[in-house]
Parts: C-alpha cells; structure tokens; sequence
DNA sequence: CCAAAAGTGTTCAGCTTACACCCATGA
DNA sequence: TCATGGGTGTAAGCTGAACACTTTTGG
C-alpha cells in the first residue's frame, strides 16, 4: 500500500473544462453542449470532466478532447485554475481551464452532434453555467495575446489558406477590421508562408494565391532571434 | 446531509505555491524555505500548503501569506495550475502556483526567520523541490509582462522612491540595463508619478527626489484610455 | 575642489498608419 | 462589359534607441 504522507488534509474534485474555439471561414466560434447530467443538466456549458487518479491535467484535457473529436494533435494550453468555493452547486470542485484551436473542416460533425456539442458565434455567446463565461473571456484574450505573437492563428486555417482568409481570421479574434495593405505587407515580410501556385477561385473571379505556413523555415528564424509579431 | 452529485470520481489533494518576490533596493530577491516535513524534508521549497476544503485558491493563497508574513494586503496573482501524476513524490497533488510581491521593508524579518525562510537574488536561485523552479520561471516571465503593462513594480518599492531607485528595479525585473534619459522620460512622460520637495541623500550628495506613484491620477487616466507602458 | 550620482535634449532609424487605384475574370 | 474581390506603393507621423555633458554638494 501506498505511504500516505498527507493524511488529514483535504481532497477536492478536479476537473477540466475546455474553451474550443473553431473558425468556420467567417467567423471564430465556440464549441459548447448542454450539459447531461445534474446539476444543471440541460444548460450550456462547456465540455469539460473531471480528472481521473491516473492523469495529468493537461492529459485529462486531451482525453476529453479526444473522446469528443477523435483528434490527437490539438493545440492545448492551460488558461487558468476555477477555485472559489461554491462555484459548482453540486459539490466543491476546482476546475482547470484550457483553450484549444481546432480547423473545423477537420472535424467530423456527425460526432460533434451525437456528443449534443453546438458551435456559436464568439460574438453572441449565450449564458454558460457557473463560471464558463468568465473562462471564455480569459480565453479570448490568451488566443488575442497567442495570436499576436505567435503563429497559433494558423492552428484554426486549413492547411493552405488565402491572405485574405487570414486576414479575416484575424478581424474576428481581434473584432476589428485591418488595412489590407498593411496587413499583408506584415505578414508577407515575415517571410514564413510559402505562395503556391495555385488560387482559390471560390469567393472570386480574380481568385486568391493559396500559401501554407512553412513551419521549417519559421523555426529556423526563431534560432536567429525571429520574433512572430501581426 | 450534502447531495453526492459527483461520487464515483476522484477527488485529488490541491496545493498552493507562492512565488514570493521581493526588492531589497539593488536585488530583485525570491522568498523559499527548508520544507520541513516528509518528503522532501529540508530540501529548498517555495512556501505552499494545502487548499482546505473550505476556502477558495485565492483564499489558501492569502492565508499562506499571511501565517508567514502578518500582511493582508500582498499583491497576489495566480499563475498556472501544475498537474502531473507524479510531480510531488509523497502523493497525487496539484499545485495552483500564484506569485506575490512584498515591500521587503514592510517585513517583519524576525518573523521570516521563525519560519525558517529565506530570501535569494533572482539570478542565483538553487534548486528547488518538485517542479518548484519550473514554477519560478514562469513567474518571472509573468512579473516582467505586468511590470511592463501595469503599475505593479510599484508594489515593490517603498511609498515614496526615487527615479534611480525605479529604473534600478525595473534594470533587475528585465536583467537588462536601460539609458537614464530615456527611462525617465518615458516613466515622467505618462505622468502618473507625483515629485515631492524631499530628496533621498542617502546615495549621493546632491540628493534624487522622492517621487511617488499617483493613484488616484492613474485610475483617471485609465477611464480615459490611457495605457500604462514602461 | 573634487568625486560621485542626479538630472537633462536632440537626432536618426524604423515602424505604424493612412490612404486609392488597377487587375483579373466569370457571369 | 461590368461587378466583384484580389492585389499593390508611398508619404507622414510617431516611437524607441543611441548618445554626453552639466549640476549639486558632502567630504
């Protein structure tokens, strides 16, 4: 049997709730269900679980991801820890959050609504429960702060993309709209996406270039002290 | 007696650990201790305890601070919950790392010593237990972000400093140094710093003008748009 | 009177912002 | 041929960085 080296302190339920976010080529979504248990069965929420004995939290949040997705290599980061007392009127329970980026192209839909998971706008959320809307807001500021300085904006882009997508992509983390001049003169200058030959002729006649981020060669900059920066 | 809602999941023992910054007026400075009991035992710690099942994070947080410092009113922000399986060896325990910011000054050093804790510079910490130096850089990273974008340097010094005594902070936060010219025309620029007729002799013979932070300006500003950036 | 820290302005480069027209093409 | 979205360059203002000398005064 295991040393208990803590007898007499306190035990807490651990759980985990993910703020994901999804972009559907023209607005950046949230994905939420209603929640199949008590209490508060019925009402919005984000997904979450609770952490099992046998696994970390950022592996909690994985496995619940994946049980909702099917997808392994989704980008993850911890936001923050929930831990007021009666923040879950069922029993006292601390919750870590974490926000995730998914491409929903990649996504199966079918699974998304067998789990009774629905996407809504970032810009019209309705009530979540407890305090999954507060979560939300810090993730909305951790991806506009990732998004700025990191090429996490991509996470939610096919693998190729037009600038004017990304462009787009960025108008709605930020909810403002940018000079396309200047945003693709940024962009460009960084030297971290590739043109292909090839456009995306779906949204004009003219056409788009498509590009894809070239991972290798951004790596590479960051060596030599490359700072991502839109 | 309490409605079971979650039985048959795992309940888990949460921490707290306090990164505990202080400024000594030359050092930015770090407050740890011998953890004195099993496992572990007298090895370099930061100063932690157990969240009780009545209180929240921040609670366990303030309580911490407290039964070690006598103060109520530190400058506390939580950083990032740390989870995995085997992290602490004694048993399964999450942490919730918060880092504070003390006015040295301020300290009842009788009572610090009581309590077997110790301040080291920043720049040589020895290693501590667990995850515990993981938990110190990412403070670190997080002092320097606030300290660029919020006043909160301020929390450090003493009610009225001088601008040398500011810029010298601020030279220990970013391990950098910064031109006297530039760093007091940013820092006087914003005009959120009252000059009082009063001169700290005590490091020169001309003497450097207390200066102190203006709060009652600075919330005004903040209405307005303005946005604090050394 | 002198050593030592406090205090003071200006210039240049680079970045951000603002701004308006031509291009390509399918319908 | 025309409507629609894609693509391009330049000038002005602002911000950050570099840089050196004068002032004060206790010892």
């Amino acid at each position: 049997m295991e040393k208990k080296y803590y007898a007499g302190h306190s035990k807490i339920f651990v759980a985990v709730d993910c703020i994901i976010f999804g972009w559907d080529d023209s607005q950046l979504k949230l994905l939420i269900l209603k929640r199949n248990f008590e209490p508060a069965k019925g009402k919005n929420s984000l997904i979450g679980g609770f952490v099992r004995g046998n696994e970390s939290l950022d592996e909690a949040a994985r496995r619940i991801l994946f049980e909702l997705t099917g997808l392994t290599d989704i980008y993850l980061e911890q936001i923050n820890a929930y831990g007021e007392v009666d923040r879950d009127p069922g029993e006292r329970t601390i919750s870590v959050a974490y926000f995730a980026l998914l491409k929903i192209q990649n996504l199966d839909a079918e699974l998304i609504k067998q789990h009774g998971a629905h996407w809504v706008p970032i810009s019209s959320l309705p009530k979540l429960i407890f305090d999954h809307n507060q979560m939300v807001q810090k993730a909305i500021h951790r991806l506009r702060r990732r998004a700025k300085s990191e090429p996490t904006g991509f996470e939610l882009l096919p693998r190729k993309f037009t600038l004017p997508q990304l462009q787009g992509l960025y108008e709605e983390i930020y909810q403002t709209s940018f000079d396309n001049r200047n945003f693709r003169r940024k962009v460009l200058y960084m030297d971290i996406l590739k043109r292909l030959n090839e456009k995306d002729k779906s949204t004009s006649k003219k056409g788009a270039f498509y590009y894809k981020f070239d991972r290798k060669k951004y790596y590479r900059l960051l060596q030599n002290g490359f700072q991502f920066d839109i």
